[in-house]
RNA sequence: GCCCGAAUGGUGAAAUUGGUAGACACAACAGACUUAAAAUCUGUCGCUGCUAGCGCGGCGUGCCGGUUCGAUUCCGGCUUCGGGCACCA
């Protein structure tokens, strides 16, 4: 055997056995429970990152633990492989997206079979392939058939850097999700998907899903954002050229009807019909209505803006009171949300009362508390508490609680016809229409006589053609007249293809359901799907706690309603993986700007205790400032290349550093020192093995142990414990430093001929518990020991009892809970002759000083504590 | 403001859920081997007081209080830092 650790070649081996045996290919087993194990797949940008490393790893992980535990099991992998970056490479480079899109492709999926991750390879899909997204169209145009996707005009969000349209959830704090650019608003026709029509089970389901965060179970609901109210009118007689404006009614939305009598004026939006209609007669609603306009872009200052109004000088009727209430515009109220209007009732709610403190309009109690006393002064915390709160000053609902009175106020509006109750949702239908060229093709024709024509089936897939240069002006399909001419399926004129692409969110919705289909038949899924389906374990970055996994819930809930699948959530188990940090190290340039320096070029200066405090560049010793710790990023040029990283130490180190930095939830620091560290312990292991190999390993008696013999296997079998524990819970770190705790103890007294029998069980052990981690070396170790030959195929180990009994115990002595010294006891030692040894301990006799215990405690098999 | 989560040595972290705080590592320091370096191995390593030394104490898990024989863990009240949501009516 050979007496130094060469990764690269163990390692290829190793790859070449699984290859050869298919040990990853997913079968259905009878008798064998089936582990569908999933990552996130990648968007094929080029090359791996560290993110990509941790995520998989800890997949890898899990699978193979299981695959040893008697699970037949799937580990997939493919690409979402449309997307922007693709033509903006393009157009950088002048070449096709789908070339540089299978060019990375093929580099990456290299990397990804160096790192030894045990995948289906034979289950591979890319979502730029005509084969997958003839199904995104195929089961939008069932959507079309049953109402669920729909067209519509209507104002969007518009993306100026990227020529696109943004879905709401892709816009963050007014920016373009991905360009960070200032969205505009734009009216344009497009697809829609109705979302919302599945946001009660959607919200619901959550409670189906106890293996999810409940962080991210809290984000969607919020997203969902179910909120119960009533929706009513104030009725008015303003007119607009003759006509009454809204049929005469001003419609708000409120959560506080209950609050209603304390109404004392109404806040429209500047974008409302009331507000245009009031700017128009009146020159301070027009400045003010167009300042709103401008200042509501300034997103960063909306936050901390100052709550604004003017009066319209317009009047509605209370639609209880029948009393006359003042319109206003407020900078504060959304015409995008709820009716663009809102009832003010200063008293019961803060922002209101702001107002009305700031343009001196009254307040009015309409709620009281027990033992509180209300003043106008000042807000207090409970004139807006609707637990405790009961009506006043409220004519007939003088009294009522809140759900007494909301149930009468709105029966009350009923039946003037003037409101009810409502359920009101945050999350808006999904647009899905993109005005890209790399996408799936929208399976729609435009037909002068005929209008909007969907695809019929047996012309699927539309197919993309992947043979377009973009050039950043607007998208490429319009020049292709291939593509763009056809013939109407209804009337057989010529007629033109929809030339939007699909949000790459669609690809992502599904692609689970497809890796766990056989492929056998010209269909969505098939029947394989159900068997394979729902994932058991669901791991990536908590980036998607919102979009991508809502969509992916959606999306299987009308595959469902379709009868094509026949689970409700994809995702038994989400495991949202940390962030990858590293240094990052900089300088002011002379012209005042911030250049960045990668690590790996800069020698960190640490004070005596070893804190950082600044930084050296290596080339030429010249300062330059630490900046602490942050996501990799190419901007900041901290990231590091896995790639590198794997040539230089071999996949396993790289393995067993990502799982032991850290849990897998929490974010990873990332330490290069670390990573020698970790590549040290694989060597030593490996040296500890090889010259065990070489003594030879005769003595295999374990039947007749000494006593050092007895505590070696002791301490091994309950680093196994601890392993198995916390393998359970995924806390891979803990795994770790029990197989490091384990050959620490070999090493310590493994050598000895007389333990012989026990190392040899011991290596068993740890090879056997390393296996998921790092793969190769166990798999190595494990034939060129003579285990067997193949580490994949043995048993998961479990800790035996007979190895942890002990004779004698050791028992931590208290005195009052402070750790006073230990007593030596027979493990089959009562209570009595414990408390006994413990008493008569010279560490407690100093204590008692003569006197007699007031009590003594015993934890079995732990401590003694002694109350003097 | 609301909803989650976190806070433990110089650093990453652990403590099997109320029972020896700091496991396992990294860094640092000292030593061995070496002509030397690298590699490897050995030792020290929370803060602090007394002691020449062996040792013997005190304090210590963000802060203040509580429950308990015993609290990193449970309860109440804060502080700070992450993440999400938000003029949401």
């Amino acid at each position: 055997m050979q007496q130094s650790y060469t990764p690269k070649d163990i390692e290829s081996a190793a790859q070449q056995h699984w290859e050869q045996t298919k040990a990853f290919r997913a079968v259905k087993e009878t008798g064998k429970p089936k582990y569908y194990c999933l990552s996130m797949f990648p968007y094929p940008s080029g090359k791996l990152h560290m993110g990509h490393v941790r995520n998989y790893t800890i997949g890898d992980v899990l699978t193979r633990w299981h695959k040893m535990r008697g699970y037949s099991v799937l580990q997939p992998m493919g690409w979402d492989a449309f997307g922007l970056p693709a033509e903006n490479a393009a157009i950088a480079n002048q070449v096709p997206p789908a070339q540089w899109t299978y060019d990375n492709i093929a580099y990456m999926k290299k990397q990804l079979q160096s790192l030894g991750l045990g995948i289906d390879w034979t289950r591979e899909i890319a979502t730029c392939k005509p084969d997958y997204y003839k199904w995104n169209q195929w089961l939008f145009l069932r959507m079309l058939e049953k109402g669920v996707a729909y067209k519509k005009t209507q104002v969007v969000n518009w993306d100026p850097v990227d020529q696109t349209v943004l879905a709401n959830e892709q816009v963050i704090d007014g920016r373009g999700w991905r360009t960070g650019a200032l969205v505009e608003k734009r009216e344009i026709p497009g697809y829609y998907l109705g979302i919302t029509q599945y946001a009660e089970e959607l919200l619901a389901d959550l409670d189906k899903l106890p293996g999810w965060p409940e962080r991210v179970k809290a984000m969607q609901a919020n997203w969902i954002g179910k909120s119960h109210g009533v929706r009513f009118a104030f009725p008015h007689d303003i007119k607009e050229g003759g006509a009454l404006i809204n049929d005469g009614k001003l419609w708000v939305y409120t959560t506080r009807a209950d609050t209603i009598m304390g109404v004392t004026f109404v806040a429209v939006a500047a974008e409302h019909p009331l507000a245009a209609h009031a700017a128009k007669g009146n020159a301070a609603v027009a400045a003010f209505v167009e300042k709103c306009k401008h200042v509501s872009v300034m997103e960063a200052d909306i936050a901390t803006m100052e709550k604004e109004g003017v009066d319209t000088g317009l009047k509605v009727t209370h639609p209880l009171t029948g009393e006359q209430v003042p319109v206003w515009v407020g900078n504060y109220v959304l015409m995008g949300y709820g009716e663009g209007a809102v009832m003010a009732v200063p008293a019961h709610d803060e922002r209101d009362f702001g107002f009305a403190k700031k343009y001196k309009l009254p307040i009015k109690q309409s709620i009281s508390v027990t033992g509180k006393t209300f003043s106008t002064d000042a807000w207090a915390e409970w004139y807006g508490d609707k637990e405790h709160g009961v009506c006043v000053n409220s004519g007939k609902y003088d009294g009522l609680n809140y759900q007494q009175a909301v149930d009468a106020i709105a029966a009350d509006l009923k039946a003037k016809n003037l409101g009810d109750k409502q359920v009101q949702w945050r999350l808006r239908d999904w647009g899905v229409s993109r005005q890209r060229y790399w996408g799936c093709p929208i399976p729609i024709i435009h037909c002068d006589s005929c209008g909007d024509v969907p695809v019929p089936d047996n012309q699927l897939p539309v197919v993309l053609p992947e043979d377009c240069v973009p050039d950043g002006s607007g998208n490429p399909l319009h020049k292709r007249a291939d593509f763009l001419n056809c013939t109407c399926p209804k009337c057989g004129k010529p007629a033109k293809r929809e030339t939007d692409t699909m949000d790459t969110f669609v690809d992502s919705s599904w692609y689970y359901a497809r890796y766990a289909s056989g492929f056998k038949s010209d269909a969505m899924v098939d029947s394989e799907t159900n068997h394979w389906m729902p994932v058991d374990q669901y791991i990536g970055g908590i980036e998607h706690a919102i979009l991508h996994l809502l969509y992916s819930r959606f999306w299987s809930k009308v595959m469902r309603d379709l009868k094509l699948v026949n689970y409700d959530e994809p995702f038994a188990n989400l495991l949202t993986q940390g962030m990858v940090l590293n240094h990052i190290f900089s300088r002011r340039t002379d012209k005042g700007g911030i250049q960045y320096f990668p690590p790996n070029e800069v020698e960190m200066v640490k004070d005596e205790g070893g804190r950082i405090t600044g930084a050296k560049l290596v080339s030429d010793g010249s300062a330059i400032d630490y900046q602490g710790i942050c996501t990799m990023s190419k901007s900041k040029l901290n990231g590091v290349d896995p790639q590198a990283l794997i040539d230089e130490y071999g996949a396993d180190t790289a393995r067993l550093f990502m799982m032991f930095a850290a849990p897998p939830e929490q974010t990873l620091e990332w330490a290069d020192s670390g990573v020698e560290g970790s590549h040290r312990f694989l060597k030593r292991l490996w040296a500890f093995a090889a010259e065990f190999a070489n003594i030879g390993k005769e003595a295999h008696d374990l039947g007749n142990l000494s006593a050092d013999a007895k505590t070696l296997r002791r301490e091994i079998h309950l680093a196994l414990r601890q392993a198995n524990y916390d393998m359970a819970r995924f806390q891979f770190n803990t795994v770790v430093s029990a197989a490091m705790k384990m050959l620490n103890a070999l090493e310590k007294s493994g050598k000895e001929a007389a333990n012989r029998a026990v190392v040899n069980e011991a290596l068993s052990i740890l090879l056997r518990l390393l296996s998921p981690i790092t793969p190769h070396i166990a798999h190595a170790l494990w034939r060129e020991l003579g285990y067997g030959d193949d580490v994949l195929a043995a048993q998961w180990p479990e800790p035996l009892e007979a190895a942890l009994v002990q004779d004698e115990l050791e028992l931590v002595l208290q005195v009052n809970g402070k750790m006073r010294g230990s007593i030596k006891v027979a493990a089959s030692a009562d209570k009595a002759t414990i408390e006994q040894a413990a008493v008569a301990h010279e560490a407690v006799q100093k204590q008692l000083d003569g006197g007699t215990p007031k009590k003594v405690i015993v934890v079995p098999g732990r401590l003694v504590n002694v109350v003097v």
